[in-house]
Order: C-alpha cells, then sequence, then structure tokens
DNA sequence: AAAATTCATGCAACTTAAGTGCATTAAACA
DNA sequence: TGTTTAATGCACTTAAGTTGCATGAATTTT
C-alpha cells in the first residue's frame, strides 16, 4: 500500500484519489498554500471538492491553516511526527512581503508570555513578516 | 478647539464631522472594532466613507489594523504617546473565542525571535487566544 | 468675494474568498 | 446484490473589501 493512503487512513480520512493527489501537492512544497494554488495545481477537480477536501484534511489534523495577514487562508502539513495537536498551532510562521510566500518555521516555538490576571490562553498565533532567505539579498 | 480636533491635525487628517464622530466612537471603546461595528455605530454614514475614514486614519497613523484570525479586520486607535509609528504594531492582541472581543495589551511586547540566516523581520504580528477576563469565570 | 482647485462623501457596482444545498456518483458494508 | 454512507460537481449565496464616478463641501488662489 502507498505511504500516502497509510498517513490518510491513520487520521481516519478515506483515501480517495483527490485527496491522495491534494496530499501529495502539499507534501512536495515547502510553502504554504492557498485554496487558489491548491486550484491551479489541480486541472480536473472542482473548486468545492478541494476546498471540502483541504477542510477535511484540517479537522482531521493533516494540515493547519495559517493565517499570515493577507486576508487569504494558507493551508500547510502537519509534521508527521506529531502527536499532540496543539503542538502544530504553537509553531510560528514567516511571511515574506516580498514573494508572499509563507513558511512554517516548525522548530521556532513562540515564547510564554505573561498575561494580566484573568485571561486564558488556549492558543496562539505568531506570524514575522518581512524579506524571507531567497528574497533579502537580491 | 476640541481635543480630537487637535489629534487630527497634528496627524495631517481635516477634521470633518465623519472623522470626529469616528475618532470620538474608536476611544470611547476598549476593543477592537470591525468595519460593520462602526457602521452599526453610525445612522448617517454610508459604509465606504467609513471604509476610506478608517484607511486615512491608518494612513495617518492614527489607528492600526489588526488581524485577530476571524477573517475580519479589526482596527483600535493608536497610543497617542507613541511617536515611533513601527513601536504600535509590536505590542500583542488578545482574541476572546467565547465573546469575540479583540483588544490591545500595549504593555505586552512581543519577544525578539532568533531566525535563521537570510531572513530579515520587518514586521510581527502575535494573537493570544482563549478565553478573555470577562469570560474566563463564567 | 468669486473662481478655481482640492478633498470628502454617497451611491452603485465589482471582486474575491468562503461557504451551503442538492443531486449525482462512487465506495463500503451488511 | 442491495443498502447505506461518503465524496464529488455544479449552481448559487454570503460577506468583506474595494473602486469609479458624480456630487457636495471646504480650502486656496486670484
Amino acid at each position: 500500500m502507498d505511504e500516502i493512503e497509510k498517513v490518510l487512513k491513520i487520521h481516519n480520512v478515506r483515501p480517495t484519489a483527490t485527496r491522495l493527489l491534494m496530499y501529495k501537492f502539499l507534501r512536495d512544497l515547502n510553502v504554504a498554500v492557498t485554496l487558489n494554488d491548491i486550484e491551479s495545481g489541480f486541472d480536473k477537480s472542482d473548486r468545492t471538492t478541494l476546498y471540502r477536501t483541504i477542510k477535511t484534511f484540517e479537522k482531521h489534523g493533516l494540515v493547519h491553516q495559517i493565517d499570515d495577514g493577507t486576508g487569504v487562508a494558507k493551508y500547510a502539513l502537519d509534521e508527521p511526527t506529531s502527536t499532540d495537536i496543539n503542538s502544530q498551532s504553537l509553531h510560528l510562521h514567516f511571511h515574506c512581503t516580498n514573494c508572499n510566500d509563507t513558511i512554517c518555521l516548525t522548530d521556532h516555538k513562540i515564547p510564554h508570555i505573561n498575561l494580566p490576571e484573568g485571561f486564558i490562553t488556549r492558543d496562539m498565533n505568531l506570524v514575522l513578516k518581512g524579506f524571507c532567505d531567497k528574497c533579502s539579498h537580491v
């Protein structure tokens, strides 16, 4: 059985053709993608199907959504090694304002923040903006 | 002359009726508001005018836009004491997933992050999510 | 002060992304 | 095989953001 097929099944996602293709598509990139990016990579499939596919992935912990401030949702594969759902979201993201790429800095965790009395933190989102390694020395 | 009128003029914004009202509206809140929130607070004005007004404020450093992950842009007044434009954006924001309020934690700055070689940071956005002080002890 | 210019406002329309309803098709299971 | 459950595709809707253009108000120039 295919490797990707295994991953999907482990996460309780039925391995249909579209899903296998989308997983491969995401895996072969190292940047987060919008639904439009995905759409451009697939000739056949309908936009709605792709939308629902990525949402299915998200619900089952295969991808996480990233809000980089551009106003358009992006998605990136979770680390396959991760067991804890919440640890995924606690890494930070870098958004290059030049090439518009957004990447996961998975080994950069968000530092702890002390909040005022009464505030309970359940999740955090940190996006750094600037020039990525490809765009900084141009 | 009105106090608000002075503030606008200092920032090179002509103090029209709509602008004075919107400034007062924002000042009397302690949460960030969406364009819809603003619209609800004004019977008379047109949506476009309010949109352009808040964008004018933003351009002239009177407000900053906050992206709290809800998908809708929010705005909050800058600290009037600030001289540096960039220091405004470096405080962090808290978004309550219960009441949907988003507030500026102006005296909580974003800690420094060491990035890999080649990355240049120009801006950062940190949003903590969870329960605010009003919603946590319910 | 009148004319000219610049800026603000209001209305309509457009764009883009996100999301839903429903019928059809495919897969899984009893 | 027949039944049920899930996935897909098409059409349509919603919501936020944004622009074009004509009108109205304010500021500047003559």
